[in-house]
DNA sequence: AATAATCTCTACCGGATCAATCGTGTATCA
DNA sequence: TGATACACGATTGATCCGGTAGAGATTATT
C-alpha cells in the first residue's frame, strides 16, 4: 500500500500538469478538486520543491505550477521521494541499499530473488509512466463519471 | 517493503519445507537457524497454523510441519496473511477491497490504472512463486557462502 | 507422580510512522 | 498598509511494528 501522502502528491502533479504550463495554482484550489487537507497539501507541495519538481510563486496572486514537463515526472521518482523506496527488501534498494541484519547472507538468502523479481516488474512500471500518462483519464470527465456510478 | 514479520515467516517456511516430510521440527532449532527472535516465531507459527499452512504437536518432542505440500503454497499466500492485501490502493485489493474516501470516482481516477497495473505484475509473480521454488538455493549452501563474501 | 520441554495465548511496551493540524512568519500585490 | 498567498517548524492523536513477558496447557521421560 502507497501512502496517502504518496496518493495526494501524484493526484496534485496530475492536476498541476493539466493546467496551462507557466500558470500558477493556488493550493487551496488543488486541495479542494481533490479533496485533499490544504495544509497537509501545503507540506506535500513543499517536499516536491525541495525535490525540484514544482516551482512556487509567494505572496498574492502566488501559487505552484511544475518544473519540469509531466513526461519527464515518473511514479517512480515521485514514490520513492515521498514513500522511500520502492524495493520490498532493503538489501534490494537502489536508493538506500540496507543489508538485512537478520540474513547470514545475500547469496544464500531464500527468498532474495524472489522479491528481486517483484522489484524489478514494479520498477518496470513505475519508472516508465509519467504524470503525462494520467491526462488522457481527465478528458472526459463526466461521461466517466456516468459510467462508475 | 514488506515487514520483518513476514520475512520471517517465509523463511520459516523454506526450513520446515526442507526438513523430511512428517519430521517435526522445534521452534528454537529454526529460530536459532534463522536468527529470528524465538518468541517471536511463536506468535508467527501461530498464526500460520491458524490459516491452516503449518500443523503442530504439543508437548516434549513437540514442534511444527508443513500441512501442505511446500510446492502449494505460494508467496501471495504468506504475504496476504501476515501483512495484508498486496494491491498498492484499496480500492484494487480483492482480499480486502475497500473505497478510497477522497476520490471522487473510480473510473476518473488519474492514478488507480497506473496502480491497478502495478499490482497485476506483482501478483503475477507472487502467486505464481512457492516455498519449494526455494530450496534449490539452500543447496549449496556453503558454496554460495562464500562466494558472497 | 514429578519434572522438563515444548507449544498456546493474552497482554503489554517503547518507538516509529502516518495523517493531519496549529501557529507564526514572510513575501507579494493592490 | 492590509489582504492574501506560501514557508516552515512544532505538535498531536492514532495506529502499527518489532519484540518481550508470563501464565498456562500438553506431552514425554524418569
Amino acid at each position: 500500500m502507497i501512502s496517502q501522502k504518496a496518493k495526494y502528491a501524484l493526484r496534485a502533479l496530475v492536476v498541476l500538469a493539466r493546467a496551462d504550463a507557466e500558470k500558477v495554482l493556488f493550493i487551496s484550489d488543488i486541495a479542494e478538486e481533490q479533496n485533499i487537507p490544504k495544509k497537509f497539501l501545503e507540506q506535500i507541495l513543499l517536499d516536491l520543491k525541495h525535490q525540484g519538481i514544482v516551482m512556487s510563486r509567494r505572496g498574492k496572486m502566488g501559487g505552484y505550477l511544475l518544473l519540469k514537463p509531466a513526461e519527464d515526472i515518473t511514479f517512480g521518482e515521485v514514490l520513492r521521494l515521498i514513500d522511500g523506496p520502492i524495493a520490498p527488501l532493503p538489501c534490494l534498494s537502489k536508493i538506500a541499499y540496507r543489508r538485512c541484519e537478520d540474513c547470514a547472507s545475500e547469496a544464500t538468502c531464500e527468498i532474495r530473488h524472489v522479491f528481486n523479481e517483484v522489484a524489478n516488474v514494479t520498477r518496470g512500471v513505475l519508472d516508465k509512466t509519467t504524470i503525462a500518462d494520467c491526462l488522457v483519464y481527465g478528458e472526459n470527465h463526466n461521461a466517466a463519471a456516468l459510467l462508475d456510478s
